[in-house]
DNA sequence: TCAAAAGTGTTGAATGTACACCCATGG
DNA sequence: CCATGGGTGTACATTCAACACTTTTGA
């Protein structure tokens, strides 16, 4: 077949005309029982005004990884931060930045309930949103509230792949604060697939797991009812068998 | 705290050094009961003369599942392939090409048993190896055998997803010819995790499963034996429950 | 004393595992 | 007839799901 391209320059990456680089970070947190991700409005164009996650272009020398850290340290203002962080999936479509062209690495965060973030410097402001609305309108043309570029479908890839890891992996944990309830980690898989779980069972499965939670060694009143044991992530890398979503309760 | 970047200027990619992006390649068969990846001898520098994932530079207009099927076609000959394809990972720490800044994304694609690629205009010829071997001395430093540039770890990341993806998904019948016997699909997945499994409880448990494979309607007596049903890939897209990997049998 | 939440016991259903057994072909 | 591999029946062990029940606090 005919190649358009001439072999031999067609090896010499210098030949090829630029690609910008960015890391976009779906960050998800859980407050007050429902899923919560981090926006900023965006304070420059395209898209002046809009909300979109947060992110920004990889520097000449930096890895990947941690532009996604320095990234999520500016719009967060936490240092050392008690977060899992993997990544996502890569979004490169032509046109999907009106600019040029631009292929962006998507990095998925999980953290607890961290403070109000404070403003960075590449947004007007950053907030929790609650993720739920932004899910539902992530086909819909480009309305209102919408977020900018393709941040929708980055969103719903980041929630499609921390619902599918709570099921196998101890993910779960790093929602909440260092030292927790049997409960309130229940609270969380609720809160992220969206259906309530038997409080009985869900115990027995946690803590019969070897290595997924280990004790505290104190107790808890908060939330009132008996003491509750306090746990602490332990050192299991997977659930197995995993932990099964059902369907949403007969119960409320 | 004091940025280097002056923000009016961090926002205008314009002002960012190029980087190149390129697309990577994981194709994974199953040839004579194990698994093989294709691999080209690459014909120029850097690492000329050593083997590497078939890949290349992902043009100006191009979307990035595009590029990656382009090269396909370009190291195998397959026009309409009967393949799976899907993005894996991206990778891109800065001195992983020697050359420049190269983001590459790289895809896995599970193929049936191709017939011998054609050499591609971009490599010196392209071959079937045998994965077990690559996998054992992904870890090691570079020596003679190894593969170019970081794709040792690429690889790996690769086969770790396919032996995920066989657990909860119906892509082995990606391996498998149109029309396939409930005990090839079987020498997929002993081929794939590296163990026996029962024939007559995997037979009951992929025929169990609706929607996963659906008769073809005639038998085949290849291999020998009682006539064996043929079946076809299933609408079905997930496997619930999971098809769970067992340890090395006791038997052989 | 009551409400609320933590944690335990028990039971029937469903599933996985192991293996005996029969079926259909080629030699 | 026998060897080879396809396909089915059955029994045991394990796990899951549902829910009654007890424990321990605050109001």
């Amino acid at each position: 077949m005919a190649d358009a391209h001439d072999p031999a320059s067609a090896h010499d990456p210098a030949n090829f005309p630029p690609f910008a680089v960015t890391v976009d970070l779906v960050v998800l947190t859980v407050r007050d029982g429902t899923l919560h991700v981090l926006l900023v409005e965006r304070g420059c164009q395209p898209f002046a005004g809009r909300r979109a996650l947060p992110g920004g272009f990889v520097r000449p020398e930096e890895d990947l990884p941690d532009a996604a850290r320095r990234e999520l340290r500016e719009e967060t203002g936490v240092e050392a931060l008690p977060a899992h962080l993997e990544q996502l999936a890569t979004y490169g479509t032509p046109g999907r930045d009106p600019r040029m062209r631009v292929v962006s690495v998507a990095y998925l965060v999980l953290a607890p309930d961290l403070p109000v973030p404070r403003a960075g410097t590449d947004a007007a402001f950053a907030e929790w949103a609650p993720a739920g609305p932004l899910l539902a309108g992530a086909d819909e043309a480009t309305g209102q509230g919408r977020l900018a570029f393709d941040h929708a479908r980055i969103l719903a890839d980041g929630v499609d792949r921390a619902r599918a890891k709570l099921e196998y992996t101890p993910l779960a944990t790093t929602f909440c604060p260092q030292r927790f309830t049997i409960a309130e980690l229940r609270r969380v898989y609720e809160a992220v697939w969206g259906c309530r779980l038997d409080p009985r069972n869900f115990h027995r499965k946690i803590t019969g797991t070897p290595e997924f939670v280990v004790e505290a060694g104190s107790t808890t009143t908060r939330g009132g009812g008996r003491p509750a044991q306090l746990y602490r992530a332990g050192p299991a890398g997977w659930l197995i068998p995993p932990l099964l979503r059902q369907r949403p309760g007969s119960g409320q």
